[in-house]
DNA sequence: TCACTCAACTTGTTATAACAAGTTGAGTTT
DNA sequence: AAACTCAACTTGTTATAACAAGTTGAGTGA
């Protein structure tokens, strides 16, 4: 065998676990055990184990042991017309909270006032919130405001979601222009959404327009991916 | 410090990479000299360097070192109308190919004949590529396809892209639903795509309809995440 | 000059060892 | 019955050690 022990060893695990030996939720054996059945040493019995998380089906709580990744995801339609996070998720039957990290206003980074088509360094609002499905925590987003209609829905955009908040009074959004893109928790992000550090992130980046084509609003929401996708439908050209 | 060793180490390399100290393919310090740097043993630095690894900041090579990862996407795009994936690779300046890993008859795996709407156990084309841009490996595709449209193009199929092949020859589509999700690199999909155990992949899943809304091809592409995105558009509805 | 060998690097695998720190439940004490 | 203690589990951190395997370049030999 020129594959690695470690290899073998979570390969083995992760067939049981796709074949429904180990359900969602249930405890692997822990690393005591695996030395036994395999005959192999802790560090490889525990490399074993870290295979299985960094591949996402599974994590470790430290004293309890690891345990089967629950795999539900929430869907979030990015089809036309444009339909809410909130009101999606509700739609679903899933309770949907957020908690304000951050609300303040800051200079404009270079590149978003670029993208909101403002002068370097001029005032934006800078929100930050964590998203909660369920109560579980499930994505971070990060966003600016121009700063006329930050200061004038502050009160409200602390307790709704920023795209309901100004279509409900009187800004009506025409288009969102949108990058939807994969990376890796960092040592910040785990801690925030309680995943292993280099967990799989989905990064939905966003441009809102108003209807006279004015950019206000430019943003990012990282989620988990074991807990969110995203769906679209395409349209050919009529013709 | 309750932060461990390693998690310190890989930080401070973290912020070094982010501030540009190393550039993108640079080569980082050896374990060796990262145990001397810091006093640490190789456990410690390896565990280190690992952290960069799962991050996606870095990839290791056995007997040359570990070096910075290049960040560069291609954007794919999903606004309508529909653009093919080989279009949009040529007009970013990509060169665009494919391998055909797997062309044959199949019958069709119960979820999949349920979303062509054809009986379970019939017989369905099955397709899977590797597709390269630059000549790297970037993703791959695992498509089906009913066994007329199968039959019909089969030699085109084994060396053009479905989507233009059907529109190019009398089947145009009508309507692509898409769901876009994120995982991680198993074993097999880590040894494909040339990517360490564990790296995020985005995954496009797709049902393709021709104009009498017939599904005509099911499947998904499993693309690397640090060379693909998706960008799309919302409009809200007319009003 | 060319080709070959090989030492000196690199990361990968695996073992043994010790302690830290979080969890849990049995058992004791109050 | 309730609260406390603690042993026995769990995973996490870190050190030392040895060998395997891939890469590279210096140096040797033809």
């Amino acid at each position: 065998m020129s594959t690695p022990l470690h290899i073998s060893i979570s390969e083995q695990l992760r067939h049981q676990i796709e074949a429904g030996e180990y359900m969602s939720g249930d405890r692997l054996p822990s690393e005591h055990q695996l030395m036994e059945t395999f005959s192999v040493s802790r560090i490889t019995a525990r490399q074993a184990m870290a295979n299985l998380v960094s591949q996402g089906l599974a994590i470790a709580y430290r004293g309890k042991g690891v345990f089967v990744t629950p795999q539900k995801k929430v869907t979030y339609s990015l089809s036309s017309p444009l339909v809410f996070l909130d009101h999606d998720m509700a739609r679903q039957g899933v309770a949907f909270t957020f908690e304000n990290l951050v609300f303040e206003t800051t200079p404009a980074p270079a590149a978003v006032a670029t993208v909101l088509g403002i002068p370097p360094k001029a005032s934006v609002y800078l929100q930050k919130k964590l998203l909660r499905m369920d109560g579980a925590a499930g994505a971070v987003d990060v966003s600016y405001l121009v700063a006329d209609l930050g200061e004038r829905f502050a009160s409200l955009l602390e307790q709704q979601m920023s795209f309901p908040t100004l279509a409900k009074n009187g800004i009506p959004l025409d288009r969102v222009d949108a990058v939807v893109e994969c990376t890796h928790a960092d040592y910040d992000l785990s801690g925030y959404l309680e995943v292993p550090l280099g967990h799989a992130l989905m990064v939905y980046r966003y441009t809102a327009y108003t209807r006279d084509q004015r950019p206000v609003l430019h943003g990012a929401t990282i989620s988990r991916a074991d807990r969110f996708c995203y769906s679209l439908s395409t349209r050919a050209e009529p013709g």
